[in-house]
DNA sequence: TTGATAGATAGATATCTGTCGATGTATGTT
DNA sequence: AACATACATCGACAGATATCTATCTATCAA
């Protein structure tokens, strides 16, 4: 219903980012999945705002769910960070080294 | 007065970013300078919504001023949003291919 | 000096967004 | 069946922000 399936675009991207507590569930989520009460717990906000900002990050395709019982997993999707750090280098930063090694990285051979 | 000496943080290079009109200046003026009436002939708003977006680049240290005369010429600062890009990709996406690359080409050897 | 042009600043306004408390819903437990 | 727990959704509200018009300042040209 409500995820994203296009890539994100460079703003709506920066739009996910532009939140302290956002980027916060985001580190937390990084590595490791955790489910709601592990991440309210962790960043001091209420739960409601917390599923607030999971949908958030589940409408941009930014996470992964997995229910569990009476629990729901929440798991940021680290490629999909990296591809949209790599596309604004690549547009706002194309004479950089960082953007010219990301291009080749990830350049078809 | 208003430039920020510092490093961005995540979160406030995210909020600049978080704009379409402002992404559109920062690509204009990502490898060449313009000066104010071109940046608003290019993006169609007003003027004082222009000289707003790019007050906002400049207090974040994402552009280099040059007053020129009459005019006042603006560029982005691609280092710097490749720097904030790299940041990005190895805090919260640390484990792909991208951000290990990233890594590697900026450590100093 | 007078006028024109470039750009910054001020003030107003409408919209967006982060937060909360309250409530709904589903799942598990006794 | 009754209750507890995990989480989502709703509605309200306060603060932030993008935009505009109007105005101010500074520089160049006549």
């Amino acid at each position: 219903m409500t995820t994203k399936s296009d890539p994100l675009t460079s703003v709506e991207f920066a739009k996910v980012l532009a939140d302290p507590t956002r980027q916060e569930i985001m580190q937390l989520t990084c590595c490791e999945a955790l489910n709601v009460s592990e991440i309210v717990e962790a960043v001091g906000v209420s739960q409601p705002t917390v599923s607030h900002h999971l949908a958030i990050l589940r409408d941009a395709g930014l996470v992964s769910v997995r229910s569990e019982g009476k629990n729901t997993y929440y798991e940021l999707n680290q490629e999909c960070v990296a591809l949209c750090c790599g596309n604004i280098m690549q547009v706002l930063a194309p004479e950089t080294e960082a953007a010219q090694v990301y291009k080749e990285s990830t350049d078809v051979m």
